[in-house]
DNA sequence: TAGATTGTTAATCGATTAACAATC
DNA sequence: TAGATTGTTAATCGATTAACAATC
């Protein structure tokens, strides 16, 4: 074991693991026992080499000539993402987003429990989503203390999302996604993560693009 | 100019560039004229020269000594990332998160305009998610090719991801955006974009888990 | 002219991948 | 033993950043 606990670990490897997580808890369900790098690279487009090292980033995890054991992996990736542990999450927006995310089963599937919805529409507030009652934001406060709600999620409309973040904040939240395309102020000890759909339409629009260009230079040059 | 307009660009840079233009918008609408690297590094957290060295890639758009005028720098950039056109998009699911993506108006002001929504659900068929008219999607692929639409965004549950790839990708779309957790396989001349927020998720909770592991670690140097 | 800030180079830093010895 | 596949190294490749000359 040459692994060094305290080496950096590169951020690619950190979004790279949650894919290999997924691949793997279908193929467990679907009742694989072992699996190659080699495989799991064809299921996520990853080169097989980048695998291995991302895996070893923190142990070795499988046995040679033979591959990974599927159930082993699961739980060592769940280890490593802390998705070994349930997290109480608060959802801030009660629209059509808050309802799609609280809906959403991949999140219970991995640890985390929607257990709070706040919203300031007093149409809303009272009403439940699923089984979750919607709650008055003035109390965002006092129901996440109580509840030790790790996770705050801002699924507001735009003009509202620093407002929830500086409640998800003073209620000691430290984790938070926002869904919002606002550039949301947080203290140092908050981590956030920023979700735009117009930067990923942008982005893949691009790529798009070069490609047609590229085709319209080769078709020049062929003409 | 020692710009080379078939030099490769990184990555790293395509995922930026709409980070700016959202800032610089912002700053338009504000009424600001000039803006210089380092103010523009404060308000996106990125540093100054890899700003000026992102924007090289494509032209030198600023003036030494002052900084850059937001408005050209706008056009410029929507001209880059292909902001600067009409694309027009079909949204398939009407579901809750469908619905959220038909009521952002942040698409809209970038030039994605949502053109036909489908459903498979004959209670949401015919029905109005704002102004647009819930389609059947056996009616997709006619639709989606008489109105030329350019870009899917998957939204469906996701047992119904992979038809719904399928059709877009038969109906000639080429580029498609997928909110569901499933690996979803498109014909080559597809630019496809994944987002699972239960991957973003784990990919937060990481360098929360890591931070508080640093902490650990220092508090019981001291001890 | 003095001050500011870009554009660009070169150095640094980091991530990916090919190759292969270790070993199941 | 032969075949397979990991774990690990080292080479390659690419991205970030500091520094500064150019120039407004």
């Amino acid at each position: 074991m040459t692994h060094t606990p305290n080496e950096r670990i590169p951020e690619g490897v950190i979004e790279r693991l949650p894919l290999y997580l997924g691949v793997l808890i279908q193929l467990r369900s679907g009742g694989g026992d072992t699996i190659s790098s080699a495989r799991l690279g064809e299921l996520t487009d990853i080169n097989p080499a980048q695998i291995r090292r991302d895996l070893t980033y923190f142990g070795s995890f499988g046995k040679r000539g033979v591959g990974y054991d599927i159930t082993t992996l699961v739980e060592r990736i769940q280890r490593i993402l802390g998705a070994d542990h349930v997290h109480r999450l608060a959802l801030v927006g009660a629209g059509h987003l808050g309802s799609a995310i609280a809906d959403y089963n991949g999140l219970r599937q991995h640890g985390f429990h929607v257990t709070a919805i706040f919203d300031n529409d007093p149409t809303k507030i009272g009403g439940h989503i699923g089984d979750i009652l919607v709650q008055d934001v003035d109390e965002l406060e006092r129901i996440v203390k109580d509840q030790g709600i790790e996770i705050g999620v801002i699924a507001v409309p735009p003009a509202a999302a620093q407002v929830a973040a500086d409640s998800l904040s003073a209620a000691g939240v430290r984790i938070m996604l926002n869904y919002t395309p606002v550039i949301v102020r947080v203290p140092a000890e908050v981590t956030l993560h920023n979700t735009d759909p117009v930067h990923e339409l942008l982005h893949t629009l691009y790529y798009f693009l070069e490609d047609r260009r590229r085709d319209a230079h080769i078709a020049e040059v062929v003409i």
